[in-house]
DNA sequence: TAAAAATACTCCATAGGTATTTTAT
DNA sequence: ATAAAATACCTATGGAGTATTTTTA
């Protein structure tokens, strides 16, 4: 069973008769003649009455003529999806750190849904390293870190720069280095968070070596 | 496009390989690059990346996926379904005069669509030359009519005989011949009914001549 | 270097065309 | 008598195989 067949077929029905046919697919009528009795060969039944000069659609050709319709408009519609300038379409999988997937993604895929309605778009939250490993594996499409760990078969480029602020109590006064924290608790997300990494680095450099309160994360 | 292309890029999909492809497909991997090359030319678009040995799917090869998928299933539901063995399906088209449609055929169709769900019946109703036209130009499947006019291409077989009934007052008393409503008022559906005729029959028969009052049809 | 895809080519199956016959209008 | 489909037969396109090259893991 091919598409040339098929097409053959409901050209056949549409205009009614093999040489219609042939005039419309710009082919002799013997050849559709053929293609047909070899479908009806593999199919194991007929597709029209013949009586003689013309013929008539059978009740299998009925039931045959509705699949041919969907399959053959599938065919177009697949060419037409795939085409280059075609508007983007189907599934677009991103991963996302949670920070970014709250507080940036809901707005950027919120107009990106806008404009290009026909794609399904999934989002998962993981780690920076989890998220990138699921790209890596084509589990992803791609993925939004804050990590900058280079890894071979991944490109990457910049969004957005993120200033950490550190919080404290008004009572502790101004805040100008390190130092300024000796003998207090600080209180930051669990050990692997990209961003308790960045405020451990901060510590170390102005000598400061105070353990950290981790917080559960979201 | 054709069925064995797409069959040909949905395998090496499912199998991850173009070389696995061809063995599921009792194949040369040769044949599978070739058809897959001229399917990617055809739609103007890459189906997959390749990366020197390996391929993986592409965006557009993941659309076009989807598409393939649906076809593929089609052409595998249409053949099942006009295999001479299967269930019946799809569209039965039947006519019937009203007075069939109203008394007998309700049970009947009840009985057949239990039995066969697959097909979608379609009732409709006229007088019985209206039917037969229809039935001759292939808008209805068939017809249940009242009267046996011999058309050319059309088979025709008896479902059951039916017995008119004269209905009059009581104080006329027995009706046993035509010649017992003489000077009667008769009503009767109207003219062009085979009912009517079979009643006109019987009068005649009887050298009764009286006008009939018509009554609107239903 | 081993394994997979691409390329170059060869061959043949079959799609498509030509000529004729059959059949019904 | 005409027009359409089927049949027989021929041609040639392109699908499938063989052998080789390229590429990367």
């Amino acid at each position: 069973m091919e598409l040339a067949q098929i097409r053959m077929f409901k050209t056949v029905v549409d205009t009614g008769s093999i040489a219609r046919a042939a005039e419309v697919l710009h082919c002799v009528p013997s050849n559709i003649t053929a293609r047909i009795k070899a479908l009806e060969a593999e199919l194991g039944t007929d597709l029209f009455y013949r009586q003689g000069r013309g013929l008539r659609i059978s009740p299998a050709g009925e039931i045959f003529l509705t699949y041919a319709g969907k399959m053959l408009s599938l065919a177009d519609e697949a060419k037409r999806a795939v085409h280059p300038d075609a508007a983007p379409s189907g599934p677009l999988r991103i991963g996302a750190i949670e920070s970014s997937a709250t507080a940036r993604l809901p707005r950027l895929l919120a107009r990106f849904h806008a404009r290009y309605p026909q794609v399904s778009l999934e989002l998962t939250t993981g780690t920076g390293t989890q998220l990138l490993d699921a790209t890596l594996n084509q589990k992803l499409d791609g993925a939004i870190v804050a990590i900058d760990v280079k890894r071979p078969r991944l490109k990457r480029t910049s969004m957005y720069r993120e200033d950490l602020v550190l919080i404290a109590a008004e009572s502790l006064g101004p805040i100008r280095s390190a130092s300024d924290l000796q003998g207090k608790s600080i209180f930051m997300w669990p050990e692997g968070c990209p961003y308790r990494a960045a405020l451990e680095r901060w510590l170390q450099h102005d000598g400061q070596t105070q353990p950290i309160v981790s917080i559960a994360n979201y």
